[in-house]
DNA sequence: GTAAACATTATGTCAGACAAAGTTTTCGAA
DNA sequence: TTCGAAAACTTTGTCTGACATAATGTTTAC
């Protein structure tokens, strides 16, 4: 006898599309009909159980896949939170690191080339706006640090600007998790808080390169920046190793 | 009376460490213990479940990022097998998409940078092993380009060969992923099969300037490669728009 | 008016049951 | 004996329900 109810697939629409039916594609479609922006929260998950069509188990493991990703951030009593657009795609990078100071260096080795390419893309691309900005975080970056405070905000919102100038959302997203990365090893086992604080002059004349529209003067004052943070992480990474 | 068994913590070593006690964490450490290598067999959830201590759900939600991240894969049947090493960090970008053809332009705006810098440090650090086989893979790529047949896999093959030389796996995992992503999105709405075969001849020039050990010419070339890659992508972008 | 106490909301975890899809074993026929 | 199909088994996938825990909102007491 068929005495147990089959699991009732969703009620609403089922004459035309045949739209992949999971959880995910489920979500965008109710966060784009909703029209959910950066920030907003979305439905608590009981409510998405039933307005979804699925358990709450298999809504939670999307959730808690996208938390990881980075889209969502979650809290008990808050609810869930949409922190980063999540449309069609993920770029997704296991990192290997077995050897803490080796994968410093790496790191660096590969942020070298974006960040360079990015300050160039900037340095084409950048509205007179958009250059207005540069100036003014560097100008920021430069005061902060004078006046001894933790200038690691102020230099996160100057490379931020550069990159946004790019008109190429990637840069940033794959320049920010390398840093994370760096920043979840360096600060732990390594003490040291404040390495690149020698490259911070350099940012002045960087911006005005910028601005300018000076390509090649750009490019090189950012190599000579991240060049200094790999020195320095190379040392660290050596003393590391006694 | 209390007939709920309070969650059982786990029972073995309580004495010394304070680990945090995650559900990553206890797996990591099964899988060290345990000696698992990539392609290796998980133990099944239900075995999980009691050796690790944890509850089904959340050991699942946690199986299920991985899987996301690409360190495990998992079959009904089959059970979860290792894919890729995940021993302390993982790296992720969350890839807004939402006009196609902008994407692919970026993408390859991203992969530009990364890839003439992989190739220059190729060509300064290569074994002379290493530069023995990006000559054969280029070798094969031209042999199978001109006998008319598929020579996506022998490019893939030659790109990761210099990608080896590099001595730093992140470029290769990122390349890797970015034109993995540039696939998901390409193969399906377009049409055309055969993006950059016009690059294929310039892979012998190429791989001879990484033997002979001139950056220079190495970087020019990568350079021209992927300039035509991105020309021909601007020209699927524009036919895409109308 | 402020702060503590309580109530509410929402995620975090656990447990049990069944479904679905592979994998392995069993068994019969050529 | 060997090959192939069916059955049995294993393992992940999903759903439900319950309670724990943490953040937020509201009320009450001083």
């Amino acid at each position: 006898m068929p005495g147990k109810a089959p699991p009732k697939k969703l009620s609403s629409q089922e004459h035309a599309a045949e739209k992949p039916r999971d959880v995910p594609h489920a979500l965008i479609k109710l966060i784009e009909d909703e029209g959910l922006q950066v920030g907003d929260r979305l439905p608590p998950e009981l409510e998405l159980v039933h307005r979804l069509g699925f358990g709450r188990s298999t809504i939670r493991e999307t959730l808690k896949t996208w938390e990881s990703i980075g889209v969502v951030s979650r809290n008990k009593g808050a609810g869930t939170r949409l922190i980063s657009e999540m449309s069609r795609n993920t770029l997704r990078v296991a990192l290997t690191i077995k050897h803490e100071a080796e994968s410093l260096i790496r790191m660096q080795q590969v942020r070298r080339p974006l960040e360079i390419e990015a300050v160039r893309l900037a340095t084409r691309l950048a509205s007179p706006d958009q250059r207005r900005v540069i100036n003014a975080r560097a100008a920021e970056l430069i005061a902060v640090f004078e006046a001894g405070e933790d200038w690691r905000p102020a230099d996160h919102r100057f490379h931020k600007a550069v990159h946004e100038a790019t008109g190429n959302l990637l840069f940033e997203q794959i320049i920010d998790q390398i840093l994370k990365c760096f920043h979840d090893i360096y600060e732990t086992p390594f003490g040291k808080p404040h390495l690149g604080q020698d490259t911070i002059p350099l940012h002045k004349p960087l911006a005005a390169a910028i601005v300018a529209g000076d390509e090649e003067k750009a490019a090189e004052l950012t190599a000579r920046v991240i060049d200094m943070v790999c020195a320095e992480t190379q040392k660290i990474a050596e003393e590391c190793n006694d």
